[in-house]
DNA sequence: TAGTGGTCTAGACCACGTC
DNA sequence: ACGTGGTCTAGACCACTAC
């Protein structure tokens, strides 16, 4: 570790951190032991220790270490299990695969926010937020059905822009930055409407996203995504 | 920044990643455009460029910024949407909402992997591992049903353990780390097994959770979960 | 080929929380 | 109280790639 080969550049701080992974893999740092400080691994590595806690770091956020200022650095007991998923654009999803991206507005109009729904992203119950249903389609087969309420006091100019020729999904992502996003999956049973949209029978199995996006002055649109049968969503990586 | 108040730490790091997120959000920076490079944003903040870099680099892992030698940094035009998950652990999920936590195993023996499982994690067809399969309670009430595939190889010792007086997915945590870990969540219509263990209708939607672990040497385990319905998946934050 | 981000270093000060 | 991690700085060299 004494010098980097030109041409083989793989960052000092991840062969670190590659090499740490491997001696708790290898059980060499049992679980909940501590492990060496920031300026005994930088000496030993030849490092500086910014490199060393840049290192650190990285496992601290995989979950793999447990760090506590005075108390040093251990190997965690129970190591966190995250999985990051990237959310698809859908139309990008689906020319991926090769197929033709089309979608078709169900119905565009200005209503009150449902109770509950108002209720769940903390805006006064009776506020009328654009309603937007749209289907999603790849080559000629639904993928997802799409139900959005969009509020009209966080994008100036939404009340003019036509859906059925915007996808909304993409003119939002570009028009209305978020600070925040809530994202959950369930599972629900397609009822009648989803059955009739998605071209499946009643009652099959569907994951659902909901996913709402906030700014500092409150919700900007909380939409209800059903996905096709059969429909994964998968870490990245 | 000449000084810091004393008991106000703000990491200048993340003060800074909050402003360029702001003229971000308040379009004071639109999309696609090219924003001041770090040499000029330290001088701004009055930081080093360092700090600058890790703010930046902060807002690119959020998909707010694409950036690239030479290019500079730009506004991300399409803000990739990622979402982080923490995979709870059962027993600490159930005792955190005051209930109390059992789990029955239901089966467990050594079992040739079926062909479509053994070629999803690249195991040669007919290899025997150690098949389990338990139910998670809280307050008996059925949580989730887990149909569990390990790899005996992967860790010594396994054969030895009973799995009816230890939780499979802790005692695995805890011995047997992993360098990778694949999860993919999904909805299956509950099957007669599953209706019957987890005290459901069959046909139920199920919020299913599939992960597989790996280290160097191969798959250490491999595990479907269906979860009770109504369970719900949501971003830590 | 030159501008920009990627990374490292050596040193420093500080906050936190265990001892 | 003091050891440990958290963070910042100023300077440096390098890799990538748009120009």
């Amino acid at each position: 570790m004494t010098d980097r080969q030109p041409g083989l550049t793989s960052p000092k701080a991840q062969l670190i951190a590659g090499e740490v992974r491997r001696r708790i893999v290898g059980r060499e740092w049992q679980q909940g032991e501590r492990i060496p400080d920031e300026a005994e691994l930088a000496v030993e590595f030849g490092a500086a220790r910014a490199t060393v806690n840049k290192a650190l770091q990285l496992l601290a956020d995989e979950g793999l270490l447990d760090r506590k200022r005075r108390a040093g650095t251990r190997v965690a007991v129970n190591p966190a299990r995250k999985a990051v998923f990237t959310i698809p654009i859908i139309r990008e999803q689906i020319e991926r695969a090769g197929m033709e991206y089309s979608h078709r507005v169900i119905a565009q109009r200005r209503s009150p926010v449902p109770d509950p729904t108002a209720a769940r992203i903390g805006v006064p119950a009776g506020r009328e937020f654009i309603h937007l249903r749209a289907v999603h389609y790849g080559d000629d087969r639904a993928f997802q059905f799409e139900d959005r309420w969009i509020n009209p006091d966080s994008v100036p100019g939404l009340d003019k822009v036509d859906f059925r020729h915007q996808n909304a999904n993409e003119w939002l992502v570009r028009n209305a930055p978020y600070l925040r996003a809530d994202i959950a999956f369930s599972a629900e049973n397609a009822d009648a409407r989803d059955a009739r949209l998605l071209h499946i029978p009643k009652g099959q199995a569907l994951l659902i996203l909901h996913r709402t996006t906030w700014n500092d002055t409150g919700p900007i649109t909380t939409v209800r995504i059903a996905c096709h049968p059969g429909y994964v969503m998968s870490t990245t990586n």
